[in-house]
DNA sequence: AAATACTACAACCGCGCTTTA
DNA sequence: ATAAAGCGCGGTTGTAGTATT
C-alpha cells in the first residue's frame, strides 16, 4: 500500500496524488539542468513516476522560479475581480497579470473566497457603448514603462500588474493606428509557453465584441511569454456601472473596486 | 475531548487546440 | 491531408487543517 493519499496507476506503474520532497527536489534538479524539453518524456530520465501531466502541473504551480505563494494582497484581490468580470473564468489569462501567480492559484481563491462573494449577486454587464470606449485605452503605468524602455517600434514588454484600478482614468478613443504591427496570431502565439498567452478561446461570452476587438488590435510582444500588453486598460472604465455585491445601489456609482476589495480583504 | 462541518488548496481529469510526423 | 502526440486550460475532486458544536 502507498502513502497515504498516493495511489500507484496498476497499468503504468505511474504515481499519482501529493508529491514528496524527494520527487519534488528530483524534477527541480532535472529541469535546472536539461531544461523542459518534452514532459512526457521527461519524467523516467528525471528519476520519477510520474505521469509528464503530472510533471508539468507541479512545475508551474509549485515549483517554477519566482512564484509567490500566500495571501494575496489588497491590489491582487482587486485585480482578480475586476479581471474576472469581464473575462470570466480564463484564470490563465487573469494569473498572467499577476506576478508569480498561477491560474490554479487564482481560480482556488476564486472559488474558495470570492465566489461566495458574488453568489448571487448580480454583476451588471457593462453597456457595449462603455466597453467600446474602453477598448482604446491604454494602461498609464504601461505606457509611461514601454516608452522608458522602449525608444523603439519593438513593443516591450515587461510583466505588468494592474495598478490603480480604483482611478478609472485614461480612457482614450480606439483608432486604426492602435492595431499592432503583428497578425493577430503572431501577436497572440508567444514564444515559449503559450499557456500565458491569450488563446482563441480568451473572450468569455460576457466580453462585448468591442473588447474583443481590443483585444485582437493590440500590440503584444511576442517577447515575453507572460504578457498580454495593456489588457488591464480594457478595465479601466470609470463610468461602468458595476454592482458588487452587498454593496447598494446607489453606490454603485460612486464606489471603486478599489474599496470593494479593501472591503472584501479586510473581512 | 471527540465528532462534525467547513475551508483552502494541491492535484487529477477530460477536453480542445496546436504541432509534428 | 491526416492521425497521433503534446500541451494547456478549466472544472472537479480529494484531503489536510481549522473551526465549531
Amino acid at each position: 500500500m502507498a502513502e497515504l493519499g498516493v495511489v500507484l496507476d496498476e497499468k503504468r506503474r505511474l504515481k499519482k496524488g501529493a508529491w514528496s520532497a524527494e520527487e519534488d527536489q528530483k524534477l527541480t534538479a532535472y529541469i535546472k539542468r536539461h531544461g523542459i524539453w518534452n514532459w512526457s518524456r521527461m519524467a523516467e530520465p528525471a528519476g520519477l513516476r510520474r505521469s509528464g501531466k503530472s510533471c508539468r502541473l507541479r512545475w508551474m504551480n509549485y515549483l517554477r522560479p519566482n512564484l509567490r505563494h500566500g495571501n494575496f494582497t489588497k491590489e491582487e484581490v482587486e485585480t482578480i475581480i475586476k479581471l474576472h468580470e469581464f473575462l470570466g473564468n480564463k484564470w490563465s489569462a487573469i494569473a498572467s497579470k499577476l506576478d508569480g501567480r498561477t491560474d490554479n492559484e487564482v481560480k482556488n481563491y476564486w472559488n474558495t473566497r470570492l465566489k461566495k462573494q458574488f453568489k448571487g449577486k448580480s454583476m451588471q454587464k457593462p453597456r457595449k457603448s462603455e466597453a467600446a470606449r474602453v477598448c482604446d485605452s491604454v494602461d498609464a503605468n504601461h505606457e509611461s514603462s514601454s516608452q522608458e524602455e522602449a525608444g523603439s517600434s519593438t513593443p516591450t514588454s515587461t510583466p505588468v500588474q494592474l495598478s490603480n484600478l480604483g482611478d478609472f482614468t485614461g480612457i482614450q478613443t480606439s483608432s486604426p493606428e492602435n492595431f499592432g504591427s503583428l497578425s493577430s496570431n503572431q501577436a497572440i502565439g508567444v514564444l515559449g509557453d503559450k499557456g500565458n498567452s491569450f488563446d482563441n478561446n480568451l473572450c468569455s461570452s460576457y466580453v462585448d465584441d468591442e473588447v474583443q476587438s481590443y483585444l485582437w488590435a493590440q500590440n503584444f510582444s511576442v517577447e515575453d511569454a507572460h504578457m498580454v500588453q495593456d489588457v488591464g486598460a480594457l478595465f479601466m472604465d470609470s463610468t461602468a456601472t458595476v454592482l458588487y455585491p452587498g454593496w447598494p445601489l446607489e453606490m454603485a456609482s460612486s464606489a471603486s473596486l478599489e474599496d470593494f476589495a479593501v472591503n472584501l480583504w479586510e473581512n
